[in-house]
DNA sequence: TAGCTATATACCTATTAAGGTATATTGTTT
DNA sequence: AAACAATATACCTTAATAGGTATATAGCTA
């Protein structure tokens, strides 16, 4: 639905392509956006805005946070042009550390939190897991 | 030197995107493009202005006219860009008719001219076609 | 030189978007 | 219910851009 124009328009901001290409890698949500991009909240949730109207990126809530992933169904457009962007930053020294960051973040246990705390995080994990929207929270 | 915010940023007007399209089956001048994407010169104009400005075309006059045409070198962004678009509008009607229309304005051979005017086109052509920015004219 | 053709530029207007501050909303926890 | 955490929205300011009209420039022709 959406045609190349919007696609364009909505490549051409660094933060948002930053954006697209951590979600790439999976689903991420608004504040863990904020610590890997080093944006205030209202610009990450912006450029979020800007790129779910123009069905770039869908959401789904959990619990407090709001996890933003890629569409699940792709048109043909997105596909060959996140292709394309995934191609052409593979070799930028920013993007590739954002990537680290994530990987960093989302990999981090449950560690340091009251058992209580723990099963409830770890049940959220589950569930999100199983709606395909898996990501961790300290 | 061109980042990939530019050429997206570049890529996200529609009058742009047609140029482009057509200046990957070769150069083309200012009032050819008039005539196929069937715009007043002075869109046409600013449209060409604007991505030169950003190093996606490059230009050279011959007589009254201004040719204009992909850079010769490329950097790896933009050529990987451009491959991209030309996958992503092969099968829009709007752009494969751009590049009918422009098949049929550099075809036009010197008919109806007088000997003298024949013999300066020619001329021209020659001139044109050694220096890679070869095109017609009635 | 004067007129002509092709192209470029100046200037104006309206729209869009980015960035910021402050505040609202939604869901959780106690 | 109240406080809190994460996210979203309203509103403002500034900058960039598209589109248009009018005019300027560059090169050719007679």
């Amino acid at each position: 639905m959406t045609d190349l124009i919007t696609i364009y328009a909505c490549l051409c901001d660094k933060t948002r392509l930053r954006i697209l290409n951590l979600l790439l890698k999976g689903p991420l949500c608004v504040c863990h956006f904020q610590s890997i991009l080093g944006k205030p909240q209202v610009a990450i949730s912006k450029h979020l805005k800007y790129l779910k109207n123009h069905a770039l990126v869908e959401s789904s809530r959990n619990a407090n946070w709001v996890i933003y992933m890629l569409p699940k169904k792709q048109s043909a457009l997105l596909e060959k042009n996140l292709a394309c962007l995934q191609d052409c930053v593979k070799e930028d020294g920013q993007f590739s550390k954002d990537v680290q960051k994530m990987s960093i973040i989302t990999s981090r246990s449950t560690c340091g939190l009251s058992p209580k705390q723990a099963v409830t995080k770890i049940n959220q994990r589950l569930a999100a897991y199983e709606k395909n929207t898996y990501f961790m929270h300290r």
